[in-house]
DNA sequence: GAATTGAGGACAGGAACTGGCACCTGTCGT
DNA sequence: ACGACAGGTGCCAGTTCCTGTCCTCAATTC
């Protein structure tokens, strides 16, 4: 039957309570505050029973409060833990979005979970969602000069993310750093966040040893069907093991600069990707920042966007850098407005 | 047995279909395929049973697929609706992070949709969690160089949205554009992504009139508990008549920009905030770029971090920004590392 | 104090749920 | 091809639970 969500319409003569009962989450989630009759008639019960629902639900442990006298109500509160969450599709196709950002840009601790609750939502959204969410993420790069990260489709993070949880072969094309590809048919046992990036770390099937893998080279994953009992895995701690992998590789380059500002700002600015501390200066506020960044054009608009005067102390060559941007710039402002120039571009 | 959500505990002698259904269905969210007997057993039910319940969730529209013989089992799939979403804690934070940077930088159409999302899950958060969410927040500044959308708090924006959804009178601060503060109480109407900003359309009970509010400038919003019956609007689409009340006042800068690249390439970089449009160029590719900013320092990071050569065509002002930056940055490359120098910052 | 609105007990009829059993139907391994 | 495995279905009997109605309280507002 083409049910929309929880709710077979006006159920002429079926009770079935489980329907209703979450037919009324829903509802007590869509608004704040409920008249009981209102509830009664939208629900197709009586009044005597809607309590009894509500009665339901608080045994179920969902905090509903209500208010007696003139303009009472029932209203859903907040309480020791979620309930399900029942949304629409245009709050699904959003709620995919923000949480590929956020999965994206790994933050300290919700990387592994907005992935896992990706995983849920993608998991079972239906085809015509998922293409919404696939068109949505192109629109959704979420800084200009973070091309770094390039934003990873949905499909494969969260295919990844599936394997992984459910222990399951996969197989994809990878492409080595240096430029080689192949087929690599693993065990995925953990997907890591590190830095502005994901990491798979599996058993490689064909080589018989544990590897990690840049998720952005990974291409086409799919999972196989066929699940495997976990190995013991090559570290405790799955984070170590990528960092160990690629120390070996690319380091990215440290950045150290002072900035003429207070830490407070850098950090509001800057936010977690760069520490940043007070340093006494004769010259008004001033800080030490200390960032990481694979790549140098990142580092120079980050301190660039500060809007600030800085010195850069650490890297030499970012020296060069700030000034081949510098360059650029004052091309950029000397040109006249005709779009016919030099070709300096590349 | 302790059934985290969903479940009042052993349930000595009640037979309750309901909570046992979504707890399959939570279940079935968590990992992609079940046995049917391990589900029976930790639902505490028969085989028999069980079968029932996936009966009583197909008949609901969840996509429940099974597979027979052996290494059978059962698997939610991606069906016609959304299944209520069962998370847990974690998850929930996630989502409310990744929400809020997605109702933070309005994307195209997802902005409402991530409100109304956020505003179900931050109603229901247990205070433990929206602590989290709150701290976690200061960690997701999205873009450096983005500092004219300074990070709202979480509380605020759902606590508005609430109020707009629910039809209840709101009481905030509000500082006007000249700096001026004063109290305000207002019959929330509608909050609109604009820009890079949220602004609330409401009827001020004490002016009398419809204003527009930058959501950014309201301070401390809370729900007066009054609720009201919705007046006719100031205008059929409320975003219009944001648009013309802050027409009125300060303009968006408008930029327009010759840019030596692709304008797919631009379009992927600065994404949603331009237009760019390939223009015939004798030297290699070029577009034509348009963006609107409400800030100098903005369009100069958005096209200074696209890495190739590009000519201001628009608002002449911007080239002095330009020099200006690229002579910061060539200061910032010159000086020695040595932190104390001559203070040309402001 | 009256009106409103939720809380809750009691009751009777009926619907629904459960477990068990038999049997069918795909799927996979031997 | 055969058998084991695991889900699908029909049926039955017992029990439970749900629902609407009627009535009385309790809290809140005007």
């Amino acid at each position: 039957m083409p049910v929309p969500v929880l709710n077979s319409g006006q159920t002429s003569g079926m009770g079935d309570t489980g329907s209703r009962t979450l037919r009324l989450l829903s509802l007590l989630q869509g608004r704040r505050w409920w008249p009981g009759a209102e509830l009664a008639e939208r629900l197709g019960v009586s009044v005597r029973t809607l309590r009894r629902d509500m009665d339901r639900l608080r045994e179920l442990g969902y905090p509903v409060e209500a208010q007696r006298g003139v303009d009472g109500g029932y209203q859903l509160a907040p309480g020791a833990a979620l309930p399900p969450l029942v949304l629409d599709d245009e709050e699904a196709v959003a709620l995919a979005v923000g949480l590929q950002s956020a999965a994206q840009a790994p933050v300290a601790g919700t990387a592994e979970a907005s992935l896992r609750a990706l995983s849920k939502v993608v998991q079972v959204m239906p085809a015509r969602l998922r293409r919404q969410v696939e068109a949505l993420r192109a629109a959704t790069v979420s800084a200009p000069w973070q091309q770094a990260a390039e934003p990873l489709p949905v499909g494969p993070l969260t295919a990844v993310a599936v394997a992984c949880r459910d222990a399951e072969r996969l197989r994809f094309d990878y492409v080595t750093a240096d430029g080689r590809s192949g087929a690599r048919h693993v065990e995925p046992h953990r997907l890591v966040p590190l830095g502005r990036r994901w990491y798979l770390v599996a058993y490689d099937l064909e080589r018989h040893d544990w590897r990690s893998f840049r998720l952005d080279r990974v291409e086409a994953p799919r999972g196989t069907g066929a699940r495997f009992a976990p190995r013991q895995p090559p570290a405790a701690d799955a984070a170590a093991f990528v960092r160990a992998g690629i120390a070996a590789l690319a380091r990215p380059i440290e950045v150290e600069a002072v900035v003429r500002a207070p830490a407070a700002v850098v950090r509001q600015r800057i936010g977690r990707w760069a520490e940043a501390e007070d340093v006494a200066g004769e010259a008004g506020p001033a800080c030490r920042v200390r960032m990481q960044a694979d790549d140098e054009g990142w580092a120079v608009m980050a301190l660039g966007s500060l809007g600030v005067e800085f010195t850069v102390v650490e890297p030499p060559e970012l020296r060069a850098r700030l000034r081949e941007v510098a360059a650029r710039l004052e091309r950029a402002a000397g040109l006249s407005a005709a779009p016919q120039r030099t070709p300096t571009g590349r």
